[in-house]
RNA sequence: GGGCGGUUAGCUCAGUGGUUAGAGCGCAUGCUUCACACGCAUGAGGUCGCAGGUUCAAGUCCUGCACCGCCCA
């Protein structure tokens, strides 16, 4: 067959984009429901639709692609299900800053119109990130493509609130709840993001109302003293024991407050006396709650002090602080002002300080659900790698709270409830009401609030199959298979996905779940683009020109189950980089080599493959069996380098190289005979034999590491695959290689182990004794019986691979050749006559020092053997393995000795 | 405060109780060897964070401590 050539250097970018086009085109990312397959299903993390592909994605979707090319390859029917979230908040950010630079605010605009200008935003900008998914070659299954805000989607998401509303697990309060002030809008605990922040403790009188001295107060928050209600102290604390019952003057306002006492109150915090303002924090608002004590507010929404405040009505809150506690000072009441380091709350979407405040809110009741949730993990429904993962998700089920699904927002799902205007019935539809269901009356309204982004993706693994109805898709593909992501949305979206996933089908919507390291600086911090701190993937697969393959292995090879952080640089890319040049190069060898070369013809006889030939079947054996076990167990660091290390340690650095001597000029190095029989006579295989045995395996073993490495560099293994004999439109529907088990064959692998033993020992003594590489020097060998013939049969390997010619056999006891080099191996004696040209001392000395460090290790070893607790108790196969070692050692060191007699003689 | 990681070569990391702890990068030396200088060959480089303990045997298991980081409150 004509076999093409390839190019002098391989450029991804040459490449990639055809190929995708290629695999697209031919319906390969498609999954059709197939009752006579089994199916393989991820739900991808849903991409923010504001967002832009960033390192975390680039890791968190190569394992993905990793999974799903590789069970796709093995004849599972493989659903990789794309999207994006409509993100509530970021999206709406986004639309509302670009309407600021056309000095437009969101109210001047008006609802409908702020949400047609949203859309409009998305149809320009949202199908950025799905662009970049496509550059880095994922498989996803884009004809299935969902939008959180579609129809249909949207349809399920309606019918999921209306039932939880009718289950009695929504219900609506008036609570304090986390407030963004620039947001304007409620957010869930998860949302919130604790930052540590430098502030001022201020110590603050509060003067008795009788006129006594009063009491002594410690706040970080001055500017809400205007609503306090009480000053609280912890009922055991002595010091002020006798103030509990008695009033004080709420500085500023004058306000006559008790002093009450409350095991909630820490006494070790700064004096010990705390202000109760219920309006302003949670824990004093628990407190009110219990003391009967009013709530009492004086922030607005914004964030801003209330008409209420006198002199600071309309101040930010920021302001007022700094206002106040100059007040204060003024009025003598500051005792002393402290640098206070603190734990500040923050809004996760814009970094707003989170200011707690008390709204009507819709709220969800997870506990059950999170303790279904919580057994499914328990029993193994869900299993998480690695499984310390599940410690964590689990303490999170196990001390649940409320969920605040409410939003003040205009861009989401909005809450179907309705409310009568006559009777004030909130009533949940999947359709608008067209009367109150209590009073019949006519004018309903429907809630302004939008939905938790998070409640929409929660039901993403089901809603994306036409849940609630009862699809063929959601029967064949639900539930799902593995879900890999960072740790970062664990909480978020992995554990309200599984508790959803139960409450709604019953099921749990994935099996398996992968968390991914962190991709990180090398300095450990955290990659942002914000900070500059990232490392775009898109820049270094085009812009660096590294191609997404380059990109895709570096981040998987570092992805283990051991670290939860990845500390990554170009650098490491550029590393798969040489990588892939190294793989393009073997090709184009193997390519260059193949000539006549029949790929149809029947495989090689074994009686004609050398043990070259069958060293790398064999180690391509076990790649095989290591590659696949690694997948199943969620290594893929461990899966990278077993191919790694197979394709340019084993396969290029030495078969490649025994094969040139095997295709050159020359005569082939003989058959090796199959392990276990003895070698058939007339059966070594003519020459034409020999040449097709290595064509053959050069071929096989290429075309089929290709395919283990595919599912992580799907690009640059479909180039070479191509363009080798090949069966089948494209690699990526290719079966997966099943273990050769015939091809497995450790004599093969001892007799390899033996040749690159002697090789490397000789090209070591080449460069101590400063031989010119390109030299070929006469080489003298002593060794047993085996030994002798694995050498006599790699002759010619090792001629060309040791640059040495004549090679000589010396029976035991005949002189060894005068002024030799000479090392000593468990395999043979290698000598390489110097002649005159030896220097004596320094010979003596190098043997000398062998010598010595064998000596010390048989001795170590001896110690060892002599230990009855040793000998007793250790395993025997342990034993007699360090017996034998020591038995090796004691001849090493008896040729040592003997080397440097003969030595001391020819001097 | 509670929980979870990490600490192994200059850097990034493997290491599944058992011989002399490995890899890639970096470093040094040599090499236009007809696939590849994004390469080849050879080499230097380690008190496995510290202290105890278990074991015939500990980088590996247990306890404590230190430092770095993440999560929760």
């Amino acid at each position: 067959m004509a076999t093409k050539t390839l190019p002098a250097t391989y450029d991804p970018r040459q490449v990639e984009m055809a190929w995708y086009k290629t695999w697209m085109d031919s319906g390969y990312f498609h999954a059709a429901v197939d009752p006579s397959r089994e199916p393989f299903v991820i739900m991808l993390p849903l991409p923010n639709v504001t967002g832009e592909s960033h390192i975390g994605t680039g890791s968190t979707f190569s394992i993905q692609d990793v999974l799903i090319r590789w069970r796709r390859m093995q004849g599972r029917n493989a659903l990789w299900q794309p999207g994006t979230d409509h993100a509530g908040i970021a999206t709406q950010n986004v639309v509302e800053r670009e309407l600021a630079k056309e000095g437009l605010t969101l109210q001047q605009l008006g609802r409908e119109k702020f949400v047609e200008r949203v859309w409009q935003w998305k149809y320009r900008y949202g199908g950025i990130i799905d662009e970049q998914l496509k550059r880095m070659g994922f498989s996803l299954d884009w004809d299935r493509y969902v939008f959180t805000l579609d129809p249909g989607y949207s349809a399920s998401v309606t019918e999921a609130f209306v039932r939880l509303f009718h289950e009695g697990l929504i219900y609506r309060g008036k609570r304090m709840v986390n407030w963004c002030p620039r947001d304007g809008s409620a957010i869930s605990d998860l949302e919130v993001e604790y930052v540590e922040m430098d502030t001022s403790l201020w110590y603050v009188r509060y003067p008795g109302a009788d006129g006594s001295p009063g009491i002594v107060i410690a706040t970080q928050r001055p500017e809400t003293i205007m609503a306090d209600v009480a000053v609280g102290v912890h009922p055991d604390d002595d010091r002020y024991r006798r103030l509990v019952g008695t009033h004080v003057l709420v500085p500023i306002v004058n306000r006559r407050v008790p002093v009450i006492a409350d095991a909630r109150v820490d006494p070790q915090f700064g004096t010990g006396a705390l202000k109760i303002t219920p309006g302003h924090a949670l824990v004093d608002n628990e407190i009110g709650a219990d003391h009967g004590l009013p709530v009492l507010v004086v922030l607005d929404p914004k964030g801003r002090m209330t008409p209420e405040t006198g002199k600071y009505a309309g101040m930010d809150r920021f302001e007022a602080r700094k206002m106040v506690g100059e007040d204060l000072k003024t009025l003598g009441l500051v005792e002393k002002v402290e640098a206070y380091r603190t734990n500040v709350g923050t809004c996760d979407r814009c970094h707003a300080v989170i200011e707690p405040y008390i709204s009507d809110q819709w709220f969800c009741d997870m506990k059950e659900m999170a303790a279904r949730a919580a057994a499914a993990i328990r029993d193994g429904r869900v299993r998480f790698h690695h499984e310390r993962w599940a410690k964590v998700i689990l303490n999170f089920l196990d001390h649940i709270r409320p969920w605040t699904i409410s939003r003040q927002l205009w861009w989401g799902h909005r809450i179907p409830v309705w409310q009568c205007d006559a009777c004030g019935e909130r009533a949940a539809s999947t359709t608008p009401p067209q009367r109150c269901p209590r009073c019949g009356g006519q004018t309903l309204a429907q809630d302004p609030d939008v939905l938790d982004t998070w409640f929409s993706s929660g039901l993403w693994p089901f809603a994306t199959l036409g849940w609630p109805a009862d699809t063929t898709d959601l029967r064949y593909f639900y539930p799902g298979d593995v879900l890999v992501s960072d740790r970062g949305i664990l909480f978020l979206w992995i554990a309200r996905m599984i508790m959803l996933g139960l409450h709604f089908t019953g099921d749990v919507p994935f099996t398996d779940v992968y968390v991914a390291p962190t991709v990180m600086t090398l300095d450990g911090r955290r990659m942002s683009r914000s900070l500059g701190t990232g490392i775009d993937p898109m820049e270094m697969v085009e812009a660096r020109g590294y191609g997404a393959d380059a990109v895709r292995f570096a981040l998987v090879s570092r992805c283990s189950q051991e670290q939860q952080d990845l500390r990554f640089s170009e650098k490491m890319i550029a590393d798969v980089r040489n990588f892939s040049t190294k793989i393009w190069n073997a090709a184009r060898f193997v390519l260059m080599n193949l000539g006549e070369f029949d790929p149809r013809a029947p495989a090689p006889a074994p009686a004609v493959l050398s043990a070259a030939d069958r060293w790398i079947r064999s180690r391509y054996a076990r790649l095989v069996e290591d590659v696949t076990a690694h997948l199943e167990a969620y290594e893929f660091d461990r899966t990278a380098r077993a191919l790694y290390d197979f394709i340019w340690s084993e396969y290029c650095d030495w078969y490649l190289e025994m094969a040139k001597v095997d295709l050159q000029a020359g005569t082939p190095t003989p058959a090796s005979p199959a392990r276990g029989g003895a070698r058939e006579r007339g059966n070594a295989g003519t020459r034409q034999e020999r040449r097709n045995a290595v064509q053959h395996t050069l071929w096989c073993v290429l075309s089929n590491t290709m395919k283990l490495l595919h599912p992580i560099m799907p690009f640059i293994t479909e180039e070479i695959w191509q363009h080798l004999p090949h069966d089948g439109p494209s690699i990526m529907i290719s079966p997966w290689p099943q273990p050769p088990s015939r091809w497995t064959d450790p004599a093969a692998e001892r007799e390899m182990n033996a040749l690159m033993a002697v090789v490397r020992a000789i090209r070591s003594l080449r460069t101590e004794l400063s031989i010119p590489p390109a030299q070929r020097v006469p080489l003298s060998l002593r060794a047993g019986k085996e030994g002798q013939q694995i050498l006599e049969r790699t002759r010619p390997y090792l001629a060309v691979l040791a640059r040495v010619d004549p090679i000589r056999f010396d029976a035991p006891g005949t002189p060894r050749p005068a002024g030799s080099v000479t090392t000593v191996l468990a395999e043979a004696e290698i000598a390489i006559p110097l002649g005159g040209l030896i220097d004596v001392p320094t010979e003596r000395s190098r043997l000398q020092k062998t010598l010595a460090a064998t000596r010390m290790e048989m001795e170590r070893l001896q110690q060892r053997l002599e230990d009855r607790d040793f000998t007793g108790r250790a395993p025997a196969d342990v034993v007699s393995q360090q017996r034998r070692r020591a038995e090796e050692l004691r001849a090493k060191t008896q040729r040592l000795q003997e080397l440097l007699d003969s030595l001391s003689s020819v001097k």
